[in-house]
DNA sequence: CGTTTATTTCGGTAAAATCCGAAAAAATCG
DNA sequence: CGATTTTTTCGGATTTTACCGAAATAAACG
């Protein structure tokens, strides 16, 4: 791995910026952005020369990323250090990171709406605006999940029309579920 | 304002972790859940009492849910203070947020991705595989531009009947774009 | 216009997240 | 199996973020 050219400090420092307001560790962000523009498979030590990182924080990035299933590892023959990629497919990468965020922000939150709409039932002092305005977050709730279950069935093909469309989607889809 | 049941803690709790997983101060997202949950207006100092925050900490934080377009202030006769509500339609509130995050996640990037594409004409150590990876890059996020430009203008009527359709979505937006 | 009430700004402290480096653990080699 | 290389764990230092409370500002009242 050579020097960093000035377009590439620019897009991984731009990243590890989104990342953090996405919630996702700044550094680790920084990682997945050179993994993503390198050539090749990197080691831990190669992340660690590009961005000034500690090799512990490395090994904790690599490890979250993998976690979020974007990052895979790679042996090379006649090397016994791991080395790291990108998933290949930037589509794949981005539905990985749907469902993660998926599972992890709105699986729960469903969970807590059912429970409370549940233990509203029981309580005493029963205020009905309460009660409907839970209702009508979870049902919010649902239908997020009911259309990323909707797009995660569409092959990476059909999404690529989509944008070809243009206007026509909407027109269409207001077509169709005008029923 | 009487005192919170424990259903409501829960679920301004709960909010409150939600939010902190997307980038959002946990406290602003609790006074978030708080004016939802609410029968009617609230006061900044009414929020304080009910989650025991400074009132600093509230001004600031009802600002922030304001700049999201997701609170609005409501004078009360007779009353000088200031009382603050959610907004009332939820569906409206949900576009809300997916235009503030991609008019601060999304918009950046697409020009940053441009923006080093131009930059990478210029470069004297050419790596094709940078300009690809950002090209592809630069792909992925015009489409979700465009998609997003798609949801915005469906009608929530649109977007509610779609959960209805349940498999039927997917199979009819294979049929549409298959051409 | 001065007084009272409400809101905001801001500096400092407290809390949390991040990151490092040493030490431990694991893996691979001869 | 012992030695060497690679990876991981973990305690603590550093940085960042969040929060409070006092003071300043702004708004509304008589």
């Amino acid at each position: 791995m050579s020097e960093l050219t000035p377009v590439m400090k620019k897009f991984i420092l731009h990243w590890g910026e989104m990342g953090s307001s996405w919630g996702i560790n700044r550094t680790v962000a920084q990682i997945y952005a050179l993994l993503y523009l390198s050539t090749g498979p990197l080691t831990a030590d190669e992340i660690c020369e590009n961005l000034a990182l500690a090799r512990s924080t490395v090994s904790t990035g690599l490890h979250e990323l993998q976690a979020w299933g974007i990052v895979k590892v790679v042996h090379v023959l006649g090397d016994r250090r791991e080395h790291f990629m990108t998933m290949s497919d930037i589509w794949e990468m981005f539905r990985a990171i749907l469902y993660e965020r998926k599972r992890r922000e709105i699986d729960p939150t469903l969970a807590i709406l059912r429970e409370s709409l549940a233990d509203y039932k029981n309580e005493e002092t029963k205020q009905p605006h309460v009660e409907e305005q839970l209702q009508e977050m979870l049902d919010l709730f649902e239908v997020i999940t009911s259309v990323y279950d909707q797009v995660e069935r569409l092959p990476t093909e059909t999404l690529k029309s989509i944008v070809k469309m243009g206007d026509n989607f909407s027109n269409i889809v207001n077509r169709i579920t005008q029923v």
